[in-house]
DNA sequence: GTAGCTGCAAAGTGTTTGCAGCTGA
DNA sequence: TCAGCTGCAAACACTTTGCAGCTAC
């Protein structure tokens, strides 16, 4: 996904907005963890993110960084990409690739989607290489949690 | 997703063929493990398992567990699921939603799909509960990784 | 001035590894 | 028998937390 300038400079000013609105303070570390965010197009880890920072602010520190994202991510201001890595759920292949996870219990139920297949998938990915499989997490909250 | 009885006999026998192609021993801790991830209809963690599987192999170790899954992994025996959880990558909100991961050099990329939307979702997701997002992450090897 | 943010250091959690003894084929 | 699996314990990697000083508002 490439970004035009205009949206860089509008996700920034919706950031101070957003700092301000929640009562957050915008400090030098936070405006440059997210402009790194916003003007990157990967999806760095805390690790990497602590180490491109370093060469604006050399004394900042990894533990800001976590602390940052987590105050980020509750306000509805950056996300988790979702991957394969820990902490790990496991399944038997063979049972269904997609999965919805509730956010307040945890659990995790599979459904089939067969809409989903790699011919119908945006030729812009058969452009970046091969694509292998495609699986989608979808997250809300199942009735069992609803109803409490 | 629920499974008929057939279709987890059949499983446990692929499994134990499997094994035998590959050179890999049936012991008893891993024909539990494989039976416990086939027999239930969640994901478990390493953690759960291995509390689940103590109950008839009460001297199995957590790094077993851990061993087991990763080897069965390697096999094609079984997935890890995609979760939000560490270690984490970030984005800022209000880029794509899906992603597509290099397996080779662990390279994310957005990008968009407009066929996916929740009203677009199998129903049995309505029957489940509200879901809030639903993200596709896609895996395979990019040109670049092509290339070598 | 003060609530709240940061850096430091230490602890916590999930996962992996080296080694010696055990076991399935 | 013997390659390869397991349990133990220790190491590792990533993330979180308590505290004291600092800073944006």
């Amino acid at each position: 996904m490439i970004h035009t300038h205009e949206s860089q400079q509008q996700q920034l000013q919706a950031f101070e907005k957003a700092c301000r609105e929640s009562g957050l303070k915008v400090t030098h570390q936070r405006l440059m963890i997210f402009r790194e965010l916003v003007l990157t197009p990967d999806h760095p880890t805390a690790e990497q993110l602590h180490q491109r920072i370093r060469k604006s602010i050399p004394t900042i520190s990894l533990d800001t960084i976590y602390r940052t994202l987590a105050t980020f991510e509750e306000h509805g201001l950056v996300n988790r990409v979702d991957t394969q890595q820990s902490q790990a759920h496991f399944e038997a292949v063979g049972t269904g690739h997609h999965h919805v996870i509730c956010t307040r219990c945890g659990k995790i139920l599979d459904f089939k989607w067969n809409t989903l297949d790699s011919s119908s998938l945006p030729d812009m990915l058969t452009k970046w290489g091969r694509v292998d499989t495609a699986n989608i997490t979808a997250y809300g909250i199942c009735n069992n949690c609803l109803k409490q």
